[in-house]
DNA sequence: TTACATCCTCTAGCTACTGTAGGTTCAAGC
DNA sequence: GCTTGAACCTACAGTAGCTAGAGGATGTAA
């Protein structure tokens, strides 16, 4: 029986963010001591580290949710979660199309720092200046 | 002189976002009507420009405040607006890495998944499964 | 004048946590 | 059995960066 620290160590999740996942239901309620602690076993180690992990891939809890769900049913297809992991896989690489392009522009505005004044400095200019803009009104994903 | 939804159309922001940026002083208070409706002017519209553009780039608010600061004060040293900007590039770099590896765990996630049930599909299993996890108990930049 | 798009303020909600306050429980050592 | 201190508990507030909705006022063109 795991305490929710040895459990968040084992892990790498913070006590709350346990809590938290079971106040949204992502995580079970777990047994308690007579005192209210909460105490955790095996299903709950593999559930939060399949969590975590997905978290690390970048799923949103939702995605996580339905996931969750699939493999607690495994007569569904699995079509399903192939589905899932495609939407998410498209999802990762128009970020990373749009973060290389950041990176680019990035580069060129560091690059050209002279390291004078703010009146003729680059990275200012640059941000001021959009007509060499990537896109118009797009939007970065963090 | 522009309405707040002239405005917004013009740099690909949303009327509300506007008025966000203005409750937590990154844009100033604009002028009114006699009705109290906003109206800006030519200033307004470039420093919102630069806001927009910065973001674009993934520069934080606090960033943007830091460079709306720099670029308000033309006589400071240039070296600070490199320093914001070379930390960004710094940042993005790292996110493109870990995004590239996430690409890679992906897409064999995706190319192995045979098509039947859940009981065997390889998305479930990657995720349940940690030992060929990039890193232990990495977080990812959104 | 009337219609109606756009504006106003205020409040609440979103994601995915993280932190704090104030109090309780557990386990080890004596 | 008692004390100590780390770890636990609940509840609530706060983070970034918006976004949405209610309910009402304003501006402008026909």
């Amino acid at each position: 029986m795991l305490t929710i620290g040895t459990l968040a160590k084992k892990t790498g999740t913070k006590v709350q963010t346990i809590r938290y996942y079971e106040q949204i239901g992502l995580m079970p309620e777990p047994g308690r001591t007579e005192g209210g602690q909460r105490r955790y076993g095996d299903a709950e180690l593999d559930r939060l580290s399949f969590v975590r992990h997905a978290r690390q891939l970048g799923f949103s809890l939702d995605a996580i949710r339905e996931l969750l769900d699939l493999s607690d049913h495994p007569g569904k297809s699995c079509a399903e979660a192939d589905a899932i992991a495609r939407r998410q896989l498209k999802q990762v690489e128009q970020r990373l199309a749009r973060l290389e392009a950041l990176r680019t522009e990035l580069k060129r505005m560091v690059h050209e720092c002279s390291g004078g004044q703010t009146s003729d400095c680059r990275v200012l200019e640059v941000l001021r200046d959009h007509s060499e803009c990537l896109t118009d009104h797009e939007e970065i994903g963090a």
